[in-house]
DNA sequence: GCAATTGTTGGGAG
DNA sequence: GCTCCCAACAATTG
């Protein structure tokens, strides 16, 4: 599930719950989430402490407390999310943290990411790793400079060092709402092709994030990239699709041009 | 049974 | 060093 616009719907839910709340107790009920820590440690070094603001860079969720630092990565499948004690748990908790008031959960079905704990924000950075800029801020120049490179756009785009945020279907509905091919080179790029690039991205993630996930809207790619004999929703030529850095990636050959 | 899934990592080839 | 491809992680759904 989890790309930019959906960590960002997390970060907001918690903004409005989170900060404040002092924990109780830590109930790890599948450790194989936990990525750089044990369930031992993670109680030890939580419990008592305070959660402030939440942040986010690209996929990570950030939430700081007034002692360590819970990252968390939801990969394919994960979702953190607060609920008051009495709520009804979903399938697939791996982690509860019990809190002064309600409960901090992660759900996670495929575990392929999961939380992180830092002492500090020199560990937070070290377990986070090399990481671009956030999609959502980056400037325009900013973002020509990370696309100057031989690589293909769809896999520098994907690459969470280049552009902190973007995934599968994310940089699909950004070419092809900007009409340029995903296989093209980077640095093979036209200024006005990467400026398109840069706007259409901002736009796109603008949207997304109000909606909380890549929205399948009238008009967008994101709507019939899963269709059978998909079209272009613009031309209504039939899409193209094949795999780039093994995703499958969708475009639209007439308007996308290799 | 088989393929596919909105993510990332590490290894190996070129 | 860079780029690309693959397998692996894991569990479910069509």
């Amino acid at each position: 599930m989890p790309e930019l616009p959906d960590v960002e719907g997390f970060r907001r839910a918690l903004a409005d719950t989170l900060p404040g709340r002092r924990v109780r107790e830590v109930d790890v009920r599948d450790q194989g989430v936990l990525r750089n820590t044990t369930a031992r440690a993670l109680a030890r070094n939580l419990v008592g402490h305070r959660f402030t603001a939440p942040r986010r860079h690209g996929k990570w969720l950030i939430l700081p407390t007034d002692g360590p630092i819970l990252l968390v990565h939801s990969g394919m499948t994960g979702r953190p999310y607060y609920a008051p004690s009495a709520a009804a748990h979903e399938r697939f908790e791996r982690v509860v943290l019990d809190l002064d008031q309600g409960e901090l959960r992660y759900v996670d079905l495929r575990k392929l990411r999961g939380l992180w704990l830092a002492a500090d924000e020199p560990a937070c950075a070290d377990a986070i790793g090399p990481v671009g800029p956030d999609a959502l801020d980056i400037g325009a120049d900013e973002f020509a400079s990370a696309l100057d490179r031989p690589r293909r756009l769809k896999s520098a785009c994907m690459d969470q060092a280049v552009i902190a945020g973007l995934g599968n279907l994310l940089v699909d509905e950004i070419c092809w709402q900007a009409r340029v091919n995903p296989h093209r080179r980077c640095s093979a790029l036209g200024p006005d092709e990467v400026h398109r690039m840069h706007a259409t991205m901002r736009r796109v993630l603008r949207t997304s994030v109000r909606h909380g996930r890549v929205p399948a809207l009238r008009g967008w790619l994101t709507r019939v990239r899963d269709d059978v004999n998909a079209r272009c929703p613009r031309c209504h030529g039939p899409l193209d699709r094949d795999r780039v850095n093994g995703r499958t990636t969708v475009w639209c050959p007439r308007e996308q041009r290799g």
